[in-house]
DNA sequence: CTGAAAGCGCTAACAA
DNA sequence: TTGTTAGCGCTTTCAG
């Protein structure tokens, strides 16, 4: 078991004082030639690494990393979504030369985000309290995939609302009267707005809200399987289908063609992702596609703007989203 | 600017000495019910977060967290193979509530992965130094994606060398005797092993190995497509085409067809990774399945062990892959 | 059960 | 240009 080497094992090497290896180590300019070729010669026999936690809190400095923080929800590494933000998050780190520390937050141990460069938020549903405790503490920190008004935070999203309303409105515009949607989780705000969405979309169009006709559930496949047997058990069957996310939509398909029905011509469907596994389902999958990798990019890019200049005006992004006309809705 | 509010503050503000309140952070029994409950309340009210940093350096313990490092080459988060793995560890870190530090390396700097309770490094490319430097520490660390016999380390990796055989003897079993190779970046052992392997096939039945049908590449799609145009530009044109990757092949059999070809009644094509994609192609791919999320797993179970047991006897662990048998073959 | 004091490895004034 | 000396925020003996 080796011990570590430490900056004054380097200095007694070098026969020069710590603050000097110190000082090489950081490329102060002020060390003279013979003692900085000493200490680096020392450096390099001892195989010496600064600890980073100890310059960290000796010099108040920051670490060179953004931490990610993401909600702990089933399957979070398996769902499409939570991927590619990671994606778009880790290559504009890449691309900044950040490291990127991914935490999971569980239920209630915040945890120890603080000390990082900036931290980003994906999707505030049980971490408001962990949100707020870095807020606190005056990190930089930007919130994705919701927009929070009660705190002045940057935030950037996607319009939801005004995505799934034009999501169902495409479903009007072919000819549906009974549309159905099979939310998300409500504990989300996206999966809210998606709702609103969907209503607004109704309601602009003097159709009315039936509300055996919206089905809730938490995004999961499971649930996803329940809302569909309800629906297409219900006496009066909706024609339409919009769905909070393409894989609940998917495994709603898979329901519908047991049941003996057929996408589209007995039951029109949209999703909500525009994931790739959609493209390729019996029928593909018509959908919202939401630029989930820029966000990542901007949320990062952002961040950096707020280590470098802290600037005390906040912004909330919304950007729009892409209906990706497939398949899976004919015309009445 | 808020300053940080630290273990002082608390002990002020609950009137006790800063030990105390250490004591509570670190749930030692000894602490008087009263006191407890002050400290606890104060702790509240100013919201006070330890400071993982300074507890590790003061402490000695390591932080719940792997780091995963990761060479940075052309898009690491675009390729199927780094996301796959970045899901696999994620996972298991999920299961084992740890975080996971990323860490994509560019050239030199070592990055600062000590402090944390181990490390994995996939593919050891450009970053074999920084390896030497961690297992140097002493910090428990695990190679994944390639064994190295010269340093007494932990690793799991796929058998490169027999997949690659069992594919290329496919091939031969279908009748065909003029197989070529595109391979990967040879500086990768995973490239080097996946040519070994179809030389294996070659040799054990007797077909001998043409130069002019093995073309270098570096896994970029850009130069599969140089790799293509040379290969179905030859005289003596190979009928089956062994391709270190997916994505490699895929494109591949993009030029295939823009040259006036079909896969696979003019030319068999056998990938390596079972990328989705390869699902979707007009032509679905036949290619070799790497367990990836299973070794990211399997990584991040030995780290544990290594952290809690420290063994002192080290595996070299080589998974089987397997061939997964599509469409972009033929009988000849 | 509790407090005082000595560090963990490093940086940052301050002197020299 | 260098060395000395305080700390950074916390844990951990060691007394009491």
């Amino acid at each position: 078991m080796k011990k570590k080497i430490s900056i004054e094992n380097v200095a007694k090497l070098a026969g020069v004082s710590i603050s000097t290896v110190s000082r090489v180590i950081n490329k102060s300019l002020s060390v003279g030639k013979a003692n900085r070729i000493k200490v680096e010669k020392a450096i390099k026999e001892l195989g010496f690494k600064p600890d980073f936690l100890a310059q960290h809190l000796a010099s108040g400095r920051s670490i060179p990393a953004v931490g990610l923080v993401i909600p702990r929800y089933e399957g979070a590494f398996y769902s499409f979504y939570a991927l590619q933000l990671i994606r778009g998050i880790g290559i504009a780190c890449d691309n900044n030369k950040l490291d990127l520390f991914l935490h999971i937050t569980g239920s209630l141990n915040l945890g120890n985000m603080s000390s990082l460069s900036g931290v980003i938020f994906a999707d505030i549903i049980g971490n408001r309290k962990h949100l707020e405790a870095i807020f606190a503490m005056n990190i930089p920190c930007v919130v994705i995939n919701n927009i929070i008004e009660d705190l002045d935070v940057d935030c950037i999203a996607v319009d939801n609302q005004a995505a799934a309303k034009e999501a169902v409105e495409y479903l009007i515009n072919l000819g549906h009267k009974k549309i159905a949607h099979v939310t998300g989780d409500l504990n989300t705000q996206a999966a809210r707005m998606r709702l609103e969405g969907y209503k607004d979309a109704l309601n602009k169009n003097n159709l009315s809200i039936n509300s055996e006709y919206i089905v809730e559930t938490d995004y999961s496949r499971q649930e996803a399987r329940g809302a569909a047997e309800k629906l297409l058990n219900m006496e009066d069957r909706p024609t339409a289908l919009f769905v909070a996310s393409d894989s609940m939509a998917l495994e709603i398909m898979g329901v519908i063609s047991k049941e003996g029905l057929e996408v589209p011509k007995d039951i029109s469907i949209v999703g909500f992702d525009d994931n790739p596994e959609g493209l390729y389902a019996p029928v593909s999958l018509t959908t919202v596609k939401q630029p989930l990798i820029e966000i990542g990019q901007m949320a990062v890019d952002r961040l950096k703007v707020l280590v470098e200049k802290r600037p005390d005006k906040k912004e909330k992004i919304s950007l729009p989203c892409e209906i990706v006309v497939r398949d899976s809705c004919r015309h009445m």
